[in-house]
DNA sequence: CTTTATATTGAACAACGTTCAAGCTTGCGA
DNA sequence: TCGCAAGCTTGAACGTTGTTCAATATAAAG
């Protein structure tokens, strides 16, 4: 056999069918939540047999971390459509961006729920793989970028920082508040203190 | 059998034996992780065959919430022991406080990494006994009784739904703060941005 | 002390992720 | 065109897991 071929027919299926499992887990953990995939619902669902799973992805894990990484993937893309558009000249257009940001982060979670947890909710013992530190690390940008125009005299570094500090702030009030086990706060009132916070937070 | 005694000798061996239990998983959880608890480990830590845990805790979801509910429970005592002492008539005082507070909150998930993060781990189908949403709520006066002499004119609604945003927020920070499997922030420069989260949220 | 009711036990069960020897398919050289 | 080696796929089997339940041991009551 040759060594590696660039796209060799079995390689070619390989990726269709890891897609597959990909699409699958997906469904599954939308319709029933992330920890109720299983190994051998998966398998039959894309037609291939228990131990064929381990062929396509290394364990469970690893195909949660994919999945995971897949929706990150998703939700870039939904930043950029979102507020790609915006001018970004002014400070009070930056800041208007970074609002819509956050609102669109909102957003995702709510009409993403299972998925969006998951991408917390995957431990993993092994250090992170390279591919998945960029798929996190890339999502700031959308948030240092209209920083950088409200904070010009910051320092890189500190600017890094408060991307971080923003981000994880929304992130916290987007996750207590989609906590279902608590009280419920209406969507609109959520969306209003997220922007409140953004706003406070750039003064 | 009487039909209830108040404080027969089974109920009290019960009681014992429902601590010994919570204590071996807390132990078990700080030094494996909470995804590393075995019903068999955990029976034969405090004695009992394996089928006798049952008679203890329902399953092992009941014995997840239980421990969370004690998590809360030493958070809140924090909270009190670390803040109760300060006075909070003046509006400077009352922010100094909310600060402490913060800093309290990430003093401690640091402290006890593995037992806080199971607090927002644990997801369970059936609504949650009261007594847990009760040690859930209880947290929030911690928050939300600074923040009414920050906004006193504000309705109580209002101020319910702000202290959720703020608490939110520093949790979000202290969440992906401690996510190790990101660039790695010195504590010192999380507890800045912390603070700095707080006053710039009550301005 | 006998009897009755409860508590405890641990073997058994179903379901899970993972492995691996055996069979099958595939692609290439003769 | 045929045959053969190399990899891929398979599904039975394994070790663990949480949970159950008939049997046993213990405690309470008369």
């Amino acid at each position: 056999m040759p060594a590696k071929a660039v796209s060799s027919a079995t390689a070619d299926r390989r990726q269709a069918q890891l897609e597959a499992l990909l699409t699958a887990a997906e469904k599954r953990i939308c319709e029933t939540g992330s920890h109720a995939l299983k190994a051998r619902d998966l398998a039959a669902d894309i037609g291939v047999a228990l131990g064929g799973l381990y062929n396509i992805v290394q364990d469970m894990d690893d195909l949660l971390l994919r999945v995971t990484v897949r929706t990150q993937g998703r939700l870039d893309a939904l930043f950029e459509r979102e507020t790609a558009h915006r001018p970004m000249t002014t400070r009070a257009q930056a800041l208007d961006r970074l609002v819509a940001v956050a609102l669109a982060y909102f957003t995702f979670a709510r009409e993403n729920l299972p998925l969006w947890r998951m991408m917390f909710e995957v431990r993993i013992t092994t250090p992170l793989p390279e591919w998945a530190v960029e798929a996190q690390l890339g999502l700031f940008r959308h948030v240092g970028a209209p920083l950088s125009v409200i904070m010009p005299e910051a320092s890189p570094e500190a600017l890094t920082i408060r991307a971080r500090t923003l981000f994880s702030a929304v992130h916290g009030v987007v996750y207590i508040g989609l906590e279902e086990r608590l009280i419920a706060v209406p969507p609109q009132k959520l969306a209003d203190e997220i922007e409140w916070l953004i706003r406070a937070g750039c003064r």
